[in-house]
DNA sequence: AGCTTCATGAGAGTTAACTCTCACGAAGCT
DNA sequence: AGCTTCGTGAGAGTTAACTCTCATGAAGCT
């Protein structure tokens, strides 16, 4: 009730024409806003839940946004693909993330850090996050593709190394984005915590540990 | 139907009593070989289903098993309990697996190739892993516990360093052990292929490449 | 031979993830 | 104001993962 009560004022915009898409003289109007404000509810009700850390169902969204199951079905594919889009919003942007260790340009220093950044959030929104891959990881067919936080997080802080390392040997940058890429991730957090039993803040140190390792021997071995 | 009927001649032995368990004068006659029958079946049904990389289900592993649904269940708790069994039986042990690399004592050379076995592997029950994957991560209650597979691996290949590095400084030893975890994995596979867009003989490479390092940057480090 | 035990099957029941159809009703257009 | 468009709800249907109960019939025991 209360989710998308702060959307209302939006109401009051319709039926101003858009001639800016060139071939649509069309009116897009409150239908569109309508539409909006039914897709945020739905998703901001799915991250009320995620918050919860409650089991995530399609009919326990649908009933906090306020909306029937069919509905939102219409607006998001499947249940996973909901989770996605919640959880991305809740993510900063690399630079956003990285920005405490802007100042340095040791790419250790930075891949710690942005190790810990995606691990602790991973492991806030953990719920969704093993939704997600739990879903995704049973078939590769179409829109399985998971968001791709550690790509950009794992380019950001490895950015420094584009002109040395990416200069002379393109390939052991690309090989060390690979192995980052299995370090730095929500997997590599549930079998240190699930797997190996340590707690949330021992997998996390160890993640980093294992980051810091790879990308120093990687910057070394120019 | 021709599952299980390379057993039907211990049907024959019902009857005879067990005296070597001391307590136990009962005699567990046929229904105990009956049980072993049927929980033979279902794994076996199980295990047919998953080399012809079908989806797994319970229905279609009872109807293959000959057996009911309910059945099935009588003898797993769940789906993910029953895909465990059935993948570990095709898992050679430790030292079977390294056998061909066992004259060696180079770490390296041994974690290498613990891990291009257990990749390859888990590429072969691709659908298996991803169902137990897939159930296993989304609730890390009770009979969650994943096999082992990777830590007995990698214990037998790091066995060389238990009198070196393990003697010298144990906790950098359980570091090692921590982050080849994560590296000698189904889940880093999966991220390769899945995530990195590799082939699976380039992923495969990639972790093998991934452990190398690491293993000697760890060695390196003594 | 007869009684008991018990593995199994059959089937109903529950929940969630989806899919599909139909009808309502408000928004938008003429 | 009246017609049309279309977002939405309601509800039925399907499949799988389980859970539970009840009846059957063969194995085992006395």
């Amino acid at each position: 009730m209360q989710v998308n009560s702060h959307n209302e004022s939006e109401l009051d915009l319709c039926g101003r024409a858009v001639e800016t898409d060139g071939m649509t003289i069309q009116a897009p109007a409150g239908r569109e806003n309508q539409k909006q404000r039914t897709r945020t509810a739905i998703i901001d009700a799915a991250r009320e839940i995620i918050r919860g850390s409650a089991e995530v169902t399609m009919p326990a969204v649908a009933k906090a946004a306020l909306v029937s199951e069919a509905t939102a079905y219409r607006y998001f594919p499947d249940l996973v693909s909901l989770l996605r889009e919640a959880i991305d919003g809740t993510f900063p942007s690399p630079a956003e993330a990285l920005a405490p260790v802007e100042e340095s340009d040791d790419p250790v220093v930075r891949i710690a850090f942005a190790t810990e950044r995606l691990l602790r959030h991973v492991q806030m929104y953990q719920g969704a996050v093993r939704a997600v891959i739990s879903g995704s990881i049973v078939r590769s067919d179409s829109a399985a593709i998971r968001p791709g936080h550690r790509f950009g997080l794992i380019d950001h802080a490895l950015a420094p190394l584009d002109a040395t390392l990416g200069r002379r040997d393109p390939a052991a940058l690309r090989q060390l984005k690979q192995d980052l890429a299995v370090i730095v991730s929500a997997e590599a957090l549930f079998t240190l915590t699930d797997l190996c039993g340590l707690s949330p803040d021992d997998a996390v140190a160890s993640a980093m540990h294992t980051a810091r390792t790879i990308t120093a021997a990687a910057v070394a071995s120019s």
